[in-house]
DNA sequence: GATGAATGAGTCTTCATTCAT
DNA sequence: GATGAATGAAGACTCATTCAT
C-alpha cells in the first residue's frame, strides 16, 4: 500500500468517526480501527489529534474550494454565479454528510488553534462571494449600497445555517435545488438595482 | 448569599471559561476558581458539567427568547418586525458576547443530548421568523412562494453567520444598526411581493 | 429529646444502613437521613464515621456479652451451658439482622484499628465459651486432650457461619433450635455413628 | 514478559494489597507499584478496581477447589475424608496468608454483587463437604440424623475461625496437624468423655 | 445544641502518545 | 514502516468533615 493510501485512509476514517462522535469524544483508537491500522500507526502520518483535524480542514476544504473557484470561473453572470454558488455550496453538502457535520460542528470549536487556523481558510472561501459582489456592482447590476463584506457573511450564513438543518435532520421536504433557489432569490431580488 | 446568588454566580463563571477555553477544555476546577467558590459546590446546583451548559442554554437563552418575542409583540407591520429581529438578535449578541460565543460554538458541539436538546428552544427562536413571514405572506406584504421554513434558516443564518464575525473578531468596521439594516434589507427586498 | 436519644436513635440509622450497604458505602448523609438528623448533628455526638462503627461495636456487643454471661450464670452443667450459648447466640443473631450483619462483616473489614479493637470485646466472648470447656475438663465431663484454645474457636466459627447464612439468605429451611441442637451435638456427642 | 505473566503479577500484587489495607483503602496506584506497572497497565487486564477482586476470587478460588477436590478423590473413607479436609483448608490458609485474609475478609463485603457472587464458587466449596457427610450417611458410618446442610456450614465455619486467627495473629501456639486434628476430632467424635 | 451549605482533599479511570519489538 | 502494549498525566466527581448562622 502506498503511503498516500494510508494517509488518506486516516482522514477518511477520521472525518466519519469525528462526525459520529464529535472531535472530544472521538478516540484515536476507534480512527485507528475504522481505518484498519494500528494506534501508533497514525502517529506515522499526524503529530496529534488535532493534527488530524487540522488536516481534514486543509486538504478537504482546500479541495472544495478549488472546485468552486473553478465553477464560478465558468460563468459570467455575477446573478448566475450567485446562484451557481449557492447550488454548489448545497450539492457538496449533500454529498459529503461527514464532512460537512465536522467542517460545520468540530471547527467551530473554540480552540484558538483551530479557531485561528479555519480562519484562513475560510475567508477565502468567502471571499469568492464578495468578489461576486463586487463584480456585480462595478457592472452595475447590483446596488452599490450593498456592502460585500456583510453580504458575503449574510449569504454564507444563510446557506450554512440551510445545510446545518440537513446535516443534523435526516427527512427534509424539499431538494437542494429548491432551497438555492430560494435562498439566492431572496438576496438577489434584495440586492439587485432597479 | 442567597442560593440563587451563588446558581447564578456559577453560571456566569461557566459562562466565561466556556466562552474562553471551550466545553470541553474547561475545567470544573477553573470555573470554580471564576465563582469564587469551592470545586464541590458546583457540585450542590449542577448534576455535572453537562448540565452547566444546559443550564446556560436553558435559562439564558430562555430569557433571550421571551425579550425578542415581547419586543414583537409590540410591532404590526412585518417588515418592521424583521428588521427589528435583526436590530435585537446582533444587539443581544453585541451585549452578551461571552454567552454569544458559547452558545454559537458549544451548543453545536456533537453530543447527540445537546444537540437534541439545543433542536427545541432553537426551534422556537426560528420559528419567531417563520411566524412574522406567515404574518406577513398573509397580509400581502410578502410573496407568497416565499417557503418561511426556508426563509426562517437563512435569515437567522445570515444573522448568526455575522454575529460569528462579531463575536470572533475584536475589531469591526461597522455598528449593529448597520449591519442589521444590511441584512433585513437583503431579505426584504428579497420578499417584498410588488 | 433527651441526648441519651439522639444518641442511640444515630446509632440505630447507622446499624441500619451500614447493613444495608456495607460501612464503605455508607454515607453519613444517610445516616443523618435515617436518624432525621442533620448532618453536622451527627458530629456532635461522634467523632467521625469509624467511631460510629466502634461504638456500634462497644454498646451493642458488650451489651450482647453481658447478655450471654447473665444465662451462662444462670446454669451448672456445662453440656447444658453449651447448649445454651449456642441458642442464644443464634437466637440473637436472628432477633437482631441487621445488628448481626454489620459485626460479621464489617468488623472484619481489613481496618488495623477496628480490627484490633475487635480482638479485646471479641476475645471476651470466645473466653465464655472456652470457660465453659475448662469448667467441663475439670469436672471430668468434657475430655482432658480438647484444647479450650481451638474449641472456643471452633464451636464459635460453627455457630457463626450458621448465622451468616442466615442472615444473607431469607429464606431457611430449619429454625433457631434445630441449628443450635445440631451443633451443639456434634461439638458434644461427633456424628460417628455407634 | 508474556501478557499471562502480567495478569498474574497484578493479581498477585492485588492480593498483597488488598491483604494489607483492605479492599476500599487499597488504591490502584498502591497496587500498580507493587506490581511494577504503570496505573493506566491495570485497566488493560481489569474493567475496574472490583474486577480484580472478582477475579482474585474466581481464579485463586477456583484452584484451590480443584486442589481440594482431587485430594478428596484419592480418599474413600468419610472419616479420612473429613479430617484430610481440615487438614488442607488449614494448610493452603497456612501458605498462602495474604490470599486468604483477602478471601475472608473482603469477600464478606456488602457489597451485593460480590455477595451473591461469593455465594456460587462458595457454596461449591460448602458441598465437598456435605458430599462427604452424605456419602459416610449412606455408608452407615455417620448418624442419620445429622442435616448434611447445617454440618458443612458447623464443620466449614470452625476451619474458617480457626484460620481467621491464624491469619490475624503472628504467634500460634499449635500447629495445622494438631488443629485439624482437633477439630476434625470435635466433629467426629464430640467432645464427651465416655 | 442543631443545622445543612460549603469545603477541598482524594482517587478512579480515560486516552493521547510513546517505543520496544 | 507497522504494531499495539504500556505509559502516566489529567480531571470529573464524591463525601467526610467543618462552621457560620
Amino acid at each position: 500500500m502506498k503511503i498516500a493510501d494510508k494517509h488518506e485512509k486516516i482522514v477518511h476514517a477520521a472525518i466519519k468517526v469525528f462526525a459520529r462522535n464529535g472531535f472530544y469524544n472521538s478516540k484515536i483508537a476507534e480512527i485507528a480501527k475504522e481505518a484498519s491500522v494500528a494506534d501508533g500507526t497514525i502517529y506515522l502520518y499526524f503529530n496529534n489529534k488535532y493534527d488530524i483535524l487540522i488536516t481534514i480542514f486543509e486538504e478537504e476544504i482546500g479541495r472544495i474550494i478549488l472546485k468552486v473557484k473553478r465553477e464560478m470561473a465558468k460563468l459570467d453572470d455575477p446573478k448566475e454565479k450567485l446562484i451557481r454558488f449557492a447550488q454548489i455550496h448545497l450539492s457538496l453538502v449533500e454529498e459529503n454528510k461527514e464532512l460537512a457535520e465536522v467542517i460545520q460542528v468540530e471547527l467551530r470549536q473554540s480552540s484558538k488553534f483551530v479557531k485561528e487556523y479555519r480562519n484562513k481558510k475560510f475567508a477565502e472561501y468567502l471571499n469568492i462571494i464578495s468578489q461576486i459582489v463586487k463584480q456585480g456592482q462595478a457592472e452595475g447590476i447590483f446596488r452599490k449600497d450593498v456592502m460585500p463584506g456583510v453580504f458575503k457573511r449574510a449569504f454564507f450564513g444563510a446557506l450554512d445555517e440551510m445545510s446545518r438543518f440537513w446535516v443534523l435532520s435526516s427527512k427534509k421536504k424539499y431538494g437542494v435545488n429548491t432551497a438555492a433557489q430560494q435562498i439566492s432569490a431572496f438576496f438577489l431580488n434584495g440586492i439587485l438595482s432597479n
